[in-house]
DNA sequence: TCGGTTAATGAGTAATTGCCCAAGACCGAG
DNA sequence: CTCGGTCTTGGGCAATTACTCATTAACCGA
């Protein structure tokens, strides 16, 4: 027997665990007998199918202050799409909830029937939500990505979630074969002219759905922590206002793009059209608050999924 | 504050708690000092909310066993549709995991954008997996029953889901108010003449999916049990070779239909066409296996939705 | 074939959860 | 206002689950 098959029943003993446990309601002991394990085996096939995400949990009850925090939202800064989901009050987590929330509006629009294109930033919580996908076969809709991916060192950039998401469902995926950040304005402009990226840049401006993430840019800026800007371009990028940025378009607290810096080298296809398509902010957290405003004053984006803290701390 | 605010606001907290237990990872203990009550009130919130089916637990993984027996049912019966879900090995429920598995499957159907018409049997197996839908809008579609929802004595059928849909999701359901069995082949002609009754007729013979249950002929027949035929009837059925009944047609082991007896009465819309549209049977369990055999073979339903063993039980 | 390394296993134990029961709150009827 | 009944609450305890750690088995390269 092979390594992978190995691999694959193990998951599938995993799986068969989880649902005698999860759905079934058997307790590990049980679930050990049935499956002729000891106890302490059954306990780890139950928590491995929860930690690969074979097992999903949703809960779907309109919840009446996350509801009308979303009402107010979207009445207060004209959104066409709003979501608010619970906070934890003590976590620090800055994708709890939100990635799930996102998850389920991804799957939402990719059940269409219809052939559509969905256009996807970056970042820890879209990463997140791509890994809460169920498996689907979704080859008539196409999936493409807002930014290069390649990391400063020629490595695949981490955050980049097209291959997630390609891996997760079945469908034409499009990523950007390029660096995040050019080394010029004038290369960017270059690598754009190319009739590949040209192409899956038009396809991006097309999209019918957007979903990205936002990054601060405050000290522990993800553009910086994750080496994509150095310590200087970020100082300079504060020092001009800047407060946040979306895939990698810097902007400041009024949402306004900061002139020249880095934003002359992003390698990013544009954020597609907020009249003729949704384009949904995935987000939540205190660093994140006045780039999420910011985003929200000058539309930047048309729709916003956040958590209950973040909503009270918009609309205060 | 009203006796219903006091009911809101406690699925509300439900809601609450199931989600900082399930998704946030929070021990009740956390939530209940969160929530400002006592941990055993957390725990009534955490439980209440999956009582209440808020909280909604889904495992995807394509366990290798489940699937072939899904493409060798699919293939020897000539199914549309097939799905396997693992058995518990011991438990008696007839219901568990089949049910998740049509509620997942008509939530498909309703998720569609274009609208539908969606057929609907009766029993237990169909009332279980409808309590497991999401609460969401299908206005544009429209849910159809096919059978009457009057039981002999006069109130509502219990089994009868066409209520338990429309109280789940916000759709247009077209009940049929008629007793499940006429009291002579005459009456019941004469109620499908009725043009309230004969529009609903034919909005279910053009049905885009239904979804059936299936009810033994034993010495414990839900026909029986729930009252709708005597013990007489019941016996004379056996005698002519009944095994089996859908929505109240019963029929034998080679799937062909008692001629006279309780069929001459039956007030349920004939079964949708097999050739233009979907019909699904769900069910499991020993004592169905001879009427879901016989629905098979004579092509009474080409979608299936059983278990691992009665899959197994089929094929061999 | 042999060491070295890594992964899997089972025992024991601490943490967490579910359940039962008694006490108290609430409500309607008299 | 009081009584009887029902529902809710929290304490305590038993059951269940998660984690740690030492041991064993498996694997891999030489």
């Amino acid at each position: 027997m092979s390594r992978s098959e190995i691999g694959a029943n193990r998951l599938d003993d995993a799986a068969r665990a989880g649902w005698l446990y999860y759905i079934a309601g058997n307790t590990q002991e049980e679930i050990a007998s049935k499956l002729g394990v000891s106890r302490q085996s059954a306990q780890r096939l139950v928590s491995l199918a929860m930690s690969e995400g074979l097992v999903k949990v949703r809960l779907d009850h309109p919840i009446a202050n996350c509801l009308s925090l979303a009402e107010e939202l979207r009445k207060r800064f004209s959104l066409d799409l709003a979501e608010v989901v619970p906070s934890d009050p003590g976590s620090t987590s800055t994708t709890i909830g939100v990635s799930q929330a996102a998850s389920a509006e991804i799957e939402k629009w990719l059940r269409s029937v219809e052939p559509i294109t969905v256009a996807i930033g970056t970042g820890r919580t879209l990463k997140a939500a791509i890994e809460q996908l169920p498996r689907m076969d979704c080859s008539h809709h196409r999936v493409v990505s807002l930014t290069g991916n390649i990391a400063p060192d020629g490595s695949a950039a981490y955050y980049n979630v097209i291959f997630n998401i390609a891996d997760a469902i079945k469908t034409r995926s499009f990523p950007m074969p390029l660096p995040v950040f050019a080394s010029s304005r004038k290369e960017r402009d270059l690598l754009h002219e190319q009739p590949m990226i040209k192409s899956t840049l038009s396809l991006a401006a097309e999209a019918n759905v957007t979903f990205i993430g936002l990054g601060d840019l405050g000290p522990e800026a993800p553009l910086y922590v994750d080496g994509f800007i150095s310590e200087s371009e970020l100082k300079a990028l504060q020092k001009a206002g800047g407060v946040a940025e979306i895939v990698g378009w810097t902007f400041d607290e009024t949402g306004k793009f900061i002139e020249g810096l880095t934003n002359d080298r992003v390698a990013s296809a544009p954020i597609p059209s907020r009249e003729k398509s949704l384009v949904v902010l995935v987000g939540m957290g205190g660093k994140k608050l006045p780039g999420i405003r910011a985003a929200l004053r000058r539309r930047i984006v048309n729709g916003l999924i956040t958590d209950e803290l973040t909503a009270e701390a918009l609309l205060a």
